[in-house]
DNA sequence: ACCGCCGGGTGCC
DNA sequence: ACCGCCGGGTGCC
């Protein structure tokens, strides 16, 4: 990956300025372990002790001490273990003879029996009061059918060790330093009995741990060369490193392999991470990450791997349309006499509100480019290819079936037999996007599939989506989005996506799923497939906790399971074990494929992309947009400074980045100037209340892209306390609950309750900014509209992309686009669907008469947003993030792009602007140079230097 | 469990 | 013998 904005969260301990004034921390354990009702299976225990506990941040890592254990009653549980395996402590307070039982299980989650009541007495006040967290080696295996040792390791933080010794010493156990061999995990499984002291010898430095970690998804090409060709359906011809992707994906799909870290023994099989042994054999990953940059064609990849690896390398039989090889064509499912109710225009998928007897409905095209060529209404139906097809049904291409036959399939496809591929009769593919790359999906399917082929994609998307298990089963590709899904999966009333038994699923920008503890991320992991894909270009984001949930849709055992994953993988690689990082290097390698834009085939580059340019225009106000400016910012300056003094500047946060958002604006367009609400008295409560709205939208709006100080992911549901703090809904809620009526906010430690928390009312509250008859013009967006009339006399063929942050100031810039005669399109966050989709169809249509500007919202739209029809970008108001400004440049100069790019941004001089540059060239030195840093109370901290710098106090 | 523990049977050497 | 000792029954939490 590309070593620039990622800051993985390592160490933070070595990196990290302390704040004292901040140090509250705001991580609070949400699990209240006491609280386990009813009864649960032994892997909901599991599930919801091992559930984000915290146990992953480095400081709660310190072993606090060992000692030996008993496990008994093995004779009750059918859970073995061996010799230098790794065991899971699960705490049972619901056990009826004892209620501080601590259960003993295996990596698979198979109980094996119970520690020792006197130990677990000690033990269960240990863990239920989250003083430390236990794991267990067994050091010799079962040597009887009753008990066992198992070598306890207590980790927890530092300021827990007394209370814990303290514990088992009452209890009469003496907790000693730790056991050779069984403290960490063992070296692949070669360093059974001791002798692990050359492991824990030199830990990684931050240094080497964040190249390591930077260098994870480099060269993961190695052996993934082979090329393989697509099948006939796909009518693009695959680039040389898409048909090595296509290649690789199939093998995984076919593969036979056992899955990473798993060997075979005389006989058994055997986790050579775990020391886990096994008579039956480990299922297959078939699957893995397809982590391509964007741009290098995942898209069209997927699809070529659909139709082109049905079982075993054989395509996925389609059929086609007899004699029609240009013409396209919509097939109905099962009935051929209701094909006249095909809508002439209509495409060759199958898609969109297809009703269970299989009749399309007239409607079907709503997001569609529709196919111009008459439509072919003849009845024959052939096979593609009848020998495959054979193949696939019967495992034994000599038989062919006749091809009228096969045709009657189509209402049943459910039955085709695995075909030797160990499936079970299951064809769909289910792909799951963000909204923002649908209908690129579609796009993509009409553009590579041949015209004259059926292959029918099911768009489970709008309020009328149909829900039939049956229907869904049948297709051949179902499109939906994380949130479809996450949806019906929330509304208990039975997911039919989630009943369905899919071919296989594939996460697109499968990074969306990394909180393990949203609800799209349970609905993801519940799905049932046979084969899984996660697409991302940027797999890894903050951390290695990233990884984690990548596993777990992967069901790469035992990782999929949380207290396995650190334990073997992300603790060891966080404290600098370099074992550990072996180990997660052979485990990435083994089912990621990555190039860059930058990787190179057989010496040559990947792809050539055209010249990227990036100009600055600096640029001057008027005399009177100066004069005004300079009262806005004395204003702001006043008060910041008066902030800074107080010390106040943490609790008017939210004051303050409104003051720079009122300054931003202005260097743009005075008229944006919104109304400013100061942070005097409260007032009434509804004043109180009117002013926090304020404050979170500006905090919203302001570009910043605020992250929740308590899952240091980006907001949802965001809610503002009577501090003016904004946290994600469910976080802060969680906090209060767990603290009760001590409930105090994170930040500023100031008490908190849950009827407080003010809701963001949503985008459409601000006023809008005068675009009527009393619009007036700013330097910007005469320098703007210069650049275009400019560019329009040179070449009116070139497109550009006109961005910005406020949304309020595209609002301004339409008017002179349409004085001008400019046609132009626009695309926003606020977007529906359906409009998003047409503005960028509209905008990627370079024939006559399509628009030739597209006003952009910096952040509209995900990383798959496709607009190469522009080859000029204006960046209008710099962010916060230079990643966000070059994701923005990468959704035109990417693959498809003929033309050299050239970036214009607008910079007012002497103006906060300039001041916000210099940040970002710092921010990237810093990125460069070492870890980002990602404790809340450091990025305040950092937010804080940067208001200093801002507003030159 | 080749243990520990319990409780009934038993009782000089 | 209100003991000791023996040997069978028994056994996670």
């Amino acid at each position: 990956m590309q070593s620039s904005n990622k800051s993985p969260n390592i160490n933070p301990r070595t990196a990290a300025p302390h704040n004292p004034s901040t140090s509250a921390s705001p991580r609070y354990a949400f699990i209240d372990f006491l609280d386990v009702g009813g009864t649960m299976t032994i892997s909901q225990e599991i599930a919801n002790l091992t559930e984000d506990s915290g146990q992953d941040l480095p400081e709660e890592n310190v072993q606090i001490g060992s000692i030996q254990g008993t496990v008994v009653g093995l004779r009750y549980y059918t859970g073995k273990v061996s010799r230098g395996e790794m065991v899971s402590l699960v705490r049972q307070p619901q056990n009826p003879y004892d209620q501080n039982a601590v259960m003993v299980t295996n990596v698979y989650g198979s109980q094996v029996g119970h520690i020792k009541k006197e130990l677990a007495a000690p033990m269960a006040y240990v863990m239920d009061n989250n003083l430390a967290r236990v794991e267990g080696v067994v050091p010799c295996g079962e040597t009887n059918k009753f008990s066992m040792p198992v070598n306890l390791t207590f980790w927890g933080k530092e300021e827990n060790r007394e209370a814990v010794h303290n514990q088992m010493r009452r209890h009469g156990f003496k907790l000693g330093t730790g056991f050779k061999g069984y403290t960490t995990q063992t070296s692949l499984g070669r360093d059974l009995l001791g002798l692990s002291s050359k492991m824990s010898a030199i830990p990684l430095t931050v240094e080497e741990l964040k190249n390591a970690f930077d260098r994870l998804f480099d060269d993961l090409m190695e052996d993934k060369t082979r090329e393989m060709e697509p099948a006939e359906a796909v009518c693009t011809s695959l680039l040389p490193h898409q048909k090595q992707a296509l290649s690789w994906m199939t093998s995984r799909e076919n593969s036979n392999d056992l899955p990473p870290f798993w060997e075979e023994k005389s006989g058994f099989y055997f986790n050579v991470l775990t020391n886990f042994a096994v008579k039956e054999r480990p299922e297959k990953v078939l699957g893995g990450i397809l982590a391509d940059d964007m741009g290098l064609g995942k898209t069209l990849t997927t699809i070529a791997l659909i139709v082109s690896n049905f079982h075993n390398g054989k395509p996925l039989p389609l059929e086609q349309c007899e004699g029609s090889s240009s013409s396209s064509r919509m097939k109905s499912t099962s009935k051929d006499h209701e094909e006249s109710y095909e809508p002439a225009s209509s495409s060759h998928l199958k898609r969109l509100h297809a009703d269970e007897e299989g009749v399309p409905q007239k409607k079907a095209k709503t997001t569609m480019k529709t196919a111009k060529k008459p439509a072919n209404t003849k009845k024959g139906v052939v096979l593609l290819d009848d020998v495959d097809f054979a193949a696939a049904l019967e495992c034994s291409s000599s038989q062919v079936v006749p091809a009228k036959k096969s045709a009657k399939k189509g209402s049943g496809t459910g039955k085709v037999p695995s075909g030797g591929g160990g499936g079970s009769g299951a064809r769909a593919t289910l792909i799951v996007c963000p909204l923002s790359v649908l209908s690129n999906w579609l796009d993509q399917f009409e553009q590579h599939i041949r015209a004259d082929v059926t292959l029918k994609v099911y768009l489970y998307y709008g309020a009328d989506r149909k829900r039939s298990v049956k229907l869904l089963s049948e297709q051949d590709v179902v499109l939906t989005t994380y949130n479809v899904l996450s949806s019906d999966f929330g509304n208990k009333a039975s997911s039919p996506l989630h009943k369905v038994n899919w071919l296989r699923v594939v996460l697109d920008e499968g990074h969306v799923i990394r909180n393990p503890n949203a609800l799209q991320s349970k609905a993801i992991l519940e799905l049932q497939s046979e084969r899984r894909w996660i697409l991302s270009g940027t797999p890894i984001q903050n951390s290695l906790k990233d990884l984690y949930m990548l596993m777990s849709f992967l069901k790469l055992k035992p990782f999929d399971v949380k207290e396995w994953w650190n334990r073997i993988i992300q603790r060891p690689v966080t404290m600098g074990d370099r074992v550990g990082l072996q180990n997660l290097q052979v485990l990435v390698k083994g089912i990621t494929l990555r190039r860059t834009k930058n990787s190179k085939v057989a010496g040559r580059m990947l792809v050539q992309l055209p010249e990227r340019r990036v100009f600055v225009q600096h640029v001057t106000l008027s005399e009177e947009e100066r004069e005004e400016y300079e009262q806005v910012r004395k204003e702001g300056r006043k008060i910041v400074g008066r902030y800074f003094e107080e010390g106040t500047i943490m609790t008017n946060y939210a004051d303050v980045l409104a003051i720079l958002v009122r300054l931003r604006q202005y260097c743009c367009h005075p008229s944006l100037l919104g109304k400013y609400t100061g942070a005097d008295d409260p007032g009434t409560p509804s004043e109180l209340r009117e002013r926090l709205i304020n404050k979170i939208t500006l905090v919203l709006n302001s570009g910043s892209d605020e992250e929740c100080a308590i899952c240091l992911d980006s907001l949802r549901q965001p809610v503002i306390t009577y501090c003016a703090h904004v946290y994600c809904r469910p976080c802060i809620c969680e906090v209060i609950r767990s603290e009760k009526e001590q409930a105090r906010c994170p930040l500023c430690r100031a008490q908190i309750k849950t009827k407080e928390l003010v809701e963001y009312p949503g985008e459409e509250m601000q006023a809008g900014a005068a675009t009527g008859e009393n619009w007036r013009s700013s330097s910007k967006v005469d320098a703007l509209m210069s650049n275009l009339l400019k560019l329009r006399n040179e070449d009116p063929t070139v497109k550009s992309l006109v961005v910005s942050q406020f949304t309020r100031f595209m609002d301004l810039i339409e008017v002179p686009l349409r004085e001008y005669g400019f046609s132009f399109t626009r695309l926003d966050g606020s977007m529906a669907q359906k409009t998003r989709a047409k503005a960028i169809q509209d905008f990627q249509d370079s024939s006559p008469g399509h628009p030739t500007i597209m006003l952009l919202s910096l952040k509209a739209g995900g990383v798959g947003l496709n607009l190469t029809a522009a080859s000029h970008v204006f960046m209008m108001d710099p962010a916060w993030n230079p990643a966000a400004e070059d994701q923005c440049f990468d959704r035109c100069h990417r693959l498809g792009q003929s033309r050299d790019v050239v970036i214009t941004k607008f910079i007012v001089k002497d103006s906060v602007e300039e001041n916000m540059v210099k940040i970002q060239k710092k921010k990237q030195e810093l990125v460069d140079k070492a870890f980002g840093v990602k404790k809340p109370q450091d990025l305040k901290q950092a937010r804080i230097e940067e208001i200093r710098a801002l507003m030159e106090i």
